[in-house]
DNA sequence: CGCCTTATTTGACGCGGCGCAAAGTCTGTT
DNA sequence: AACAGACTTTGCGCCGCGTCAAATAAGGCG
């Protein structure tokens, strides 16, 4: 709650490349910054959305688990990402627990807020939208490759994206930039963890990639597109 | 094109809850009616997104097909249901095709009034954004369930959902409201034809369900709903 | 530094469900 | 009425991948 955000902290964002600066101010204004440490939780599924939120830096992970107890990955929520908006959904509380993968620094509103600056404010809603509607065509992609691709395609096409949005380039490849485990990735793709160790093993044989306890590096790019693409 | 469509016909749907009489009138002077017989389609997935979409009447299915020609259907399109708002999504082209499950009636607007209507019209974009979200919420769950359940619970939620969203009440039970193949449920659920028609042969036996060519009718309701639940 | 927890690896095994193939059935058409 | 085309059903064999089990490794912490 202590730290002052300046405009030109979120002025690059998407999200707010269509505004004013003092319609920027103005909902800075009512924004709250909090700090997470690493494993710390943001919010908790099931529990009434009183916030809405905007990753300035870090990296959260956003899991649901379902009444027989599995749990599943919803989305990896990167820094200028919009997460936490129950409201836009409908719903007055939170459909998944988000919780930081690494030190994270994020703003909060109170929900209440949405609906006013919304309205309020056309470009945030175009922007709005078009955050929202990416959402839904990765999860369509999502859909898409789990019922046409066997895991190791799945797997693949998860871990080319995450060295899109969070690689960090390395001397020997590209770094996932937070803690991931096996178990995550398998979460995120619908198998167990066991079959994303044996197949992660396999690619560290073919020197596609590197792992390590909750790390991954990113070897080959071009090999993993074309395992993606389904070239063996 | 010829038809004239009266405000009254659009005013109860969720989309214009919100909205003055003079702005329904705005936005439905720009509408053109169209009409698509059972098979026709309506857009098709690559083409430009030149226009965007209200069903009024009828039913849609909007399918995707991969590069190496496996095809799903990404949705159901329902009447009152936005369907083809690429501009939404920031696209320029379909990322589907959409083909009329039966005689349906629908509403066009040029995508380049997307922004405008939204701009201008803040209850609009409320709308809009709760239409997708609904849209996005749906499609996670149906993630999870591919994630987490075996083929037979997924088809029994399909189902369930297309009696909620599709049935009409017929005497032995719930008519699912248009032509619907077994391939169909089975791009639905990520599943092959083959899996589908031997699921549904065994729930016919055990009284739930009573198959027929691209026909379905919902006996047992309760029954399949326990069966969704994961109950044997 | 040694213990404890948590992540990972690897093997063995079995099965759900997919691929393949062929027959059966319904519907619209000529 | 017969035919063609589309949809459905059903059997069979195989295998990808989940399940179970156990060993190993890597950090974290006192």
């Amino acid at each position: 709650m202590a730290l002052r955000i300046d405009r030109s902290i979120v002025k690059p964002l998407p999200l707010f490349s269509r505004m004013s600066d003092s319609e920027i101010d103005l909902i800075l204004s009512h924004a709250s910054s909090s700090r997470a440490a690493q494993g710390e939780t943001v919010f908790v599924q099931g529990t009434p959305a009183n916030h809405f939120f905007l990753l300035l830096n870090g990296r959260l992970k956003v899991t649901q688990v379902t009444p027989d107890g599995q749990q599943i990955i919803v989305r990896v929520v990167h820094p200028g990402d919009l997460f936490g908006f129950a409201k836009a959904l409908q719903r007055t509380d939170y459909p998944g627990t988000a919780h930081a993968a690494a030190e994270s620094l994020y703003l909060a509103w109170p929900t209440s807020l949405w609906s006013f600056f919304v309205e309020q404010n056309p470009a945030l809603a175009v922007s709005a939208l078009q955050t929202i509607g990416n959402r839904l065509e990765e999860a369509h992609t999502r859909i898409r490759e789990m019922s046409t691709q066997e895991v190791e395609r799945r797997v693949a096409h998860a871990v080319l994206r995450l060295a899109g949005k969070a690689g960090r380039p390395e001397d020997g490849g590209i770094r996932i930039d937070f803690q991931i485990s096996k178990q995550d990735i398998a979460e995120m793709t619908g198998t167990t963890l066991h079959t994303v160790s044996r197949i992660l093993s396999a690619w560290e044989d073919r020197g596609l990639v590197e792992g390590g306890r909750q790390k991954l590096l990113v070897r080959d790019l071009t090999g993993l597109s074309r395992l993606a693409e389904g070239e063996k």
